[in-house]
RNA sequence: GUGGUUGUAGCUCAGUUGGUUAGAGCGCCUGAUUGUGGUUCAGGAGGUCGUCGGUUCGAACCCGAUCUUCCACCCCA
């Protein structure tokens, strides 16, 4: 007896129809980053636990999928270590490599590793799974896809803008309509952080403010407390709480918080120029909308930050990004700053399906079924097939002359809009017999008029 | 990682204070219709009640463990 099968916590199996829909989420992306520019590559799904560890703070390590060794290497396990309770001594005397958690850090090792053989600025796309050991919730998902875009090698705000264009775009080709593109600038964020004096204190703070849609202005307060930053500072912040009116209105609001910050105010200069340059060259659905307290991923970014929420859909944000100016520097490649983003496929798919937006013609494969009528028929279905193969047309001849019924049957399931019918009558005339499955609609004739169906 | 929650047919879910043979709708298969699917009608198949263990004369139901789902933290696509 064997044991039912199962697959691993927060794994998913996908099955054709949600292939065809994650495909074409996938495409539509793709050829928008090809528009700009990008050139795709891959990496591997595993890296070595030196690449990954500690680039993304201590949560991040948690996260981290590590691959035990196998062989003789795991005789080597440290239980010294074990016994001293040092579990991460330990993990890494029986484990050397990892799952990646992301693809821009391991982009940024494969930009260090292959600087010789890149052209800068060098804009590449990478579309492959990340794993991440949390905890499964909706949209969620411990295995999942990020499509990415980043350009390393320059740091003009150009990029910013053409980034911000894309998340429109893509979004926008995808059918969505309501969803705001959050921008907002890390030097911003130092700028608050030293005008209120605890400049040391930066990541507890931008935390903490950026849970204030979630907790409210009294909750983020009370966490400021409990992180040891004080009360004259937390009164300085308060202003930010006040910010309204459109982007440049709250933009105008923090350049006089900032004054006395030159980190600040810079920050407030590239941000007024990306959206200013955005909006001036025309967004398609997006809403761009500068928020003060989006901190995102904070480990890693210098300049701009992204995030892409869809409005009224329960979900975490859709995707994500922003510059960083020091990121190969981890592995030994200074003066090297680079921006980027990444789409949450996994989750763009999940808004989508509640929304109602894939087209039916994401659905739809095979174009033509050649129902079989028995040896001969087949024969002469099998030479229309490869004609219509020829000119680009997808399609398939049922392989058993099962009851018509069954065929339809079939084609049906499976969304076949054509069914071609060559029956002893259609085989001794010479012609076919073509039904639309949609309309009902059935026709005599011959290939060629089948085939202008399509154009 | 912390606290909670869920699991019964392919899917969505009923199932009484523990009591004989676990139900419904949808889907699936067959036929009405030997050259016509999506509609209709008639019939049929399909379940070690997540898994393992315990309590009991007796467990889908009570207890424990474990796996899974979802939720709130944490963090994040």
């Amino acid at each position: 007896m064997s044991k039912k099968p199962s697959i691993v916590k927060g794994t998913r199996d996908f099955l054709p129809d949600v292939m065809a829909k994650r495909n074409y989420i996938f495409g539509t992306i793709k050829s928008v980053f090809e528009k700009y520019g990008f050139l795709p590559i891959e990496t591997p799904s595993m890296e070595t636990t030196e690449t990954l560890m500690g680039k993304y703070g201590e949560e991040g390590d948690r996260l981290i999928f590590r691959i035990l060794n196998s062989g003789d290497k795991l005789g080597k396990a440290d239980a010294a270590a074990l016994k001293e309770d040092n579990l991460a001594k330990f993990a890494n005397s029986i484990s050397d490599k990892a799952l990646r958690y992301d693809l821009t850090v391991p982009f940024a090792r494969f930009v260090v590793m292959n600087q010789n053989d890149l052209s800068f600025p060098f804009k590449r796309y990478q579309i492959q799974p990340v794993w991440r050991a949390d905890r499964p919730q909706k949209g969620r998902y411990r295995e999942f896809y990020q499509c990415d875009a980043d350009v390393v090698g320059s740091d003009s705000l150009l990029y910013e803008v053409e980034l911000v264009q894309i998340f429109d775009e893509a979004l926008s080709n995808l059918g969505l309509t309501d969803f705001s593109i959050k921008i907002n600038n890390r030097k911003i964020l130092s700028g608050i952080a030293e005008v209120c004096g605890e400049s040391e204190k930066i990541v507890p703070i931008t935390v903490a403010i950026d849970k204030l849609d979630k907790i409210g202005k009294d909750g983020v307060v009370s966490e400021l407390k409990e992180r040891g930053i004080s009360s004259a500072a937390i009164e300085k912040i308060d202003p930010l709480f006040q910010l309204n009116g459109s982007n440049q209105q709250k933009l105008d609001q923090l350049k006089d918080f900032l004054k006395e910050s030159e980190v600040g105010l810079t920050g407030i200069e590239e941000l007024e120029y990306v959206i200013e340059e955005a909006t001036d060259l025309g967004l398609s659905q997006a809403k761009l909308e500068f928020e003060v307290t989006l901190a995102r991923g904070l480990n890693y970014y210098t300049g701009a930050i992204f995030e892409v929420a869809a409005n009224n859909v329960k979900i975490g944000s859709i995707c994500g990004g922003g510059r960083y100016d020091d990121l190969t520097s981890l592995f030994g490649l200074d003066g090297m700053s680079g921006v980027g983003i990444s789409f949450g496929a996994d989750r763009i798919f999940d808004v989508m399906t509640e929304l109602n937006l894939f087209p039916e013609s994401a659905l739809t494969a095979t174009q033509v079924l050649f129902i079989n009528f028995g040896e001969k028929e087949q024969k002469q279905s099998m030479i229309y097939a490869k004609e219509l193969r020829s000119n680009g047309i997808s399609c398939e001849v049922y392989p058993t002359d099962a009851k018509m019924k069954k065929q339809m049957k079939y084609a049906n399931d499976r969304n076949i809009p054509f069914v071609v019918m060559i029956g002893s009558k259609e085989l001794q005339e010479g012609r076919i017999t073509f039904k639309n499955m949609v309309s009902g609609e059935q026709k005599e004739g011959d290939l060629k008029q089948l085939l202008t169906q399509f154009k």
